[in-house]
DNA sequence: CTTGACCTTGACGTTGATGTCAAGGTTTAT
DNA sequence: ATAAACCTTGACATCAACGTCAAGGTCAAG
């Protein structure tokens, strides 16, 4: 298939899928004339890529497990280099979540004594 | 004090103050040969920004702060305008919290598929 | 008089994942 | 033969808050 059916199919931009092939996520044969020709093996390449990027990894962070896949793996998530990954992930949401919760600490605080009784009620609280 | 004297004060650069000046947040009187000139109010309006930052509020959500100071009022959270914003920002951290948990879980359920025990204690949890 | 520490405006670089044009070649259908 | 729907590479635009040069003016000390 050419790209634009691969777009279509995995619901992303050409555009995006050239930005792939240029960060060295995914390749491309090419017809006689030029253009880029798909299998359904690089389907499922994208679609991993793109259910990774919707968790918030980035497109480096998506390289191991495109990789695992390509070395023929059934998950893109079952070789050491992924797993690494996604422990990194974990550790970096943790981090995120604790700023966030001690920003919004602080944020309530400052409301409260602006505007006592203000403050809405937090995350998980009745 | 001029703008060097004020962002060793502040605790910035003098690209931020002209930044911030560029934006509208801050203005400065101009000696003779052109300098900006501040006084101390300015240092507290420098502050209030910073601050704000630091919370992860963004220039723009500081402005209300900024003209409730320069209004005269002894905090700048005090004007209805800054309490407007504080809310909105206490709602949008609060979504992201929740964003980032849900992606917590999602990259946990992925993880305990690919590599069973290998997921960490989750924030909170002993 | 000259070094050095200030200050000025202007403008490009950073970061990530694309969007959007430009300017053109290819193929399919009518 | 010509429009419609593909495809190609290249390159600039986006968002925020500055960092970092460039090229030059100002001012006090030695």
């Amino acid at each position: 298939m050419r790209i634009g059916e691969l777009a279509r199919r995995a619901g992303v931009s050409t555009r995006a899928l050239r930005y792939y092939e240029q960060q060295g996520l995914i390749t491309a044969r090419r017809s006689s004339n030029g253009y880029r020709e798909y299998g359904e093996a690089d389907l499922r390449l994208v679609s991993e890529i793109r259910s990774l990027l919707a968790v918030g990894f980035t497109l480096d962070d998506a390289r191991p497990f495109v990789d695992c896949l390509r070395a023929g793996h059934d998950s893109g998530g079952s070789c050491p280099e992924s797993v690494a990954v996604y422990q990194r992930k974990l550790a970096e949401i943790d981090d995120e979540i604790r700023t966030l919760l001690t920003r919004r600490a602080e944020v309530a605080a400052q409301l409260t004594t602006a505007c006592p009784g203000c403050v809405l009620r937090k995350v998980g609280e009745s």
